[in-house]
DNA sequence: CGATAACTTGAATGCCGTCAACAGAAGTGG
DNA sequence: CCACTTCTGTTGACGGCATTCAAGTTATCG
């Protein structure tokens, strides 16, 4: 296992494949300007133009949307290394927002950045993969909230979570940083907060999860699949 | 308002602009040989490694996956006019499985073919476009899942329904052909088909739709609209 | 025209949401 | 550094919407 690159959006392509040195110094030339964002700030907002793509390279974002009751659905949750919105530039307005869950560093990246990105054939390839894998994402999330009980869901997107930080280096053994509040996973699994703390505090009693100082730790991994038939493939990590 | 053109395809494109006519030309050639596929047949399966590319020319085709406890959650429904897979072959296997819901007209499609299509600008950024407008669809049915109760589910889905089905020119007035059975409803909303049915007999009882034959008729797109807390700005037609 | 699938309806159960109150943690300002 | 506010987490009681189960009716298909 080679030691992980310092750059998170390194890491997160190269998930799909090793790249070329010219390749990872793009990444890094285009990644080098950074903002810092405040937590639960829009970084867009839905009705807007979007001109920028958007990438996280330290903490955690979501994209989401607000219904008429006031409930907010999460749609995604961003981690480091992600891009929020790769594509969207080809649409007129944005049907959705993104915010920061945490504070977050941001890379506001201009299209013709992205352009650059596709021009070389690796890193093209892993941006495409990147994203088939958001919509694979998206999908299995669709199935959960469609089709399983609360304490699935739950046990399904802790997995899931577990294995996207693992992917780009994020954890440690089976313990992972853990900013998410009950009500961002709530409202991420079409629960509530209450819901949620429930199966929290039940997978905890089991002894299944660890749950202290904003940090994880699956104690017993299996089970947690088992519960949430949880399984990797759709990740397709390679 | 043109005649709108005989190749669905070519239809289901022009929703983002004209084409050139070698592009509509290009378009009648790849989309010649047409399969016939059975009712409840799946066109390719979850595990398997996809091949050609599959577009719907006739009929009603989803994008489904199982779950453990039997239940089938439907991801997408498929037009007439619309790819069900345009780019999974960049993965190595199927995370889900496409099935048809009626009869259909199916073009098995090699990525050669895609690849010629992509040659060309205009046929590119429609396809793109296409592509985010599949992922926006199924960035709102999870808003609905997730946090909009069954009577409101199904007033959106049949909103949608309408709005794309007009969009390829194949409604009439306010009606149009409907083959989805309530429990298809039912799987792609995340409900039974018991409830579906409960509350499509009440919309019929407050006179705002009419189903008869296979056919529905929306009688006061206003009211289902404002049910189903339905805007069209998601599905981005130009 | 028989068999199968789809639709319709009612009754009972249950999961999860809402409401409410409190505890603890974190962040703010004096 | 402590008092204060605010956010997050925790727990219990209650209610409601959707599910399950079941039975019967109507379409549809071979």
């Amino acid at each position: 296992m080679a030691k992980p690159h310092r750059n998170m959006l390194v890491r997160k392509l190269e998930g799909f494949g090793p790249l070329p040195d010219a390749d990872r110094d793009l990444i890094e030339e285009v990644t080098q300007e950074t903002r810092r964002v405040p937590a639960h700030s829009d970084i867009i907002s839905e009705g807007q133009n979007p001109e920028n793509v958007h990438l996280i390279l330290d903490g955690l974002a979501c994209r989401y949307k607000l219904v008429d009751s006031g409930h907010r659905q999460i749609l995604a949750i961003f981690l480091p290394g992600e891009f929020c919105d790769l594509y969207i530039f080809i649409l007129k307005q944005m049907d959705h927002s993104i915010s920061t869950l945490t504070a977050c560093d941001v890379v506001d990246m201009p299209r013709e950045a992205i352009f650059r990105m596709l021009e070389r054939p690796a890193i093209a390839r892993a941006l495409w993969w990147a994203t088939l894998v958001d919509e694979a994402i998206l999908r299995e999330r669709l199935v959960d909230i469609g089709r399983r009980p609360a304490r699935e869901r739950v046990a399904h997107l802790l997995c899931e979570l577990y294995v996207r930080m693992r992917a780009v280096g994020l954890t440690e053994g089976g313990s992972f940083d853990f900013r998410l509040t009950q009500t961002d996973i709530a409202d991420a699994l079409g629960l509530t907060n209450v819901s949620v703390n429930k199966v929290i505090m039940e997978l905890r009693r089991e002894g299944i999860i660890d749950v202290a100082n904003s940090h994880i730790c699956v104690l017993k991994q299996d089970d947690l699949q088992a519960i949430g038939q949880f399984s990797a493939d759709y990740l397709h990590l390679t």
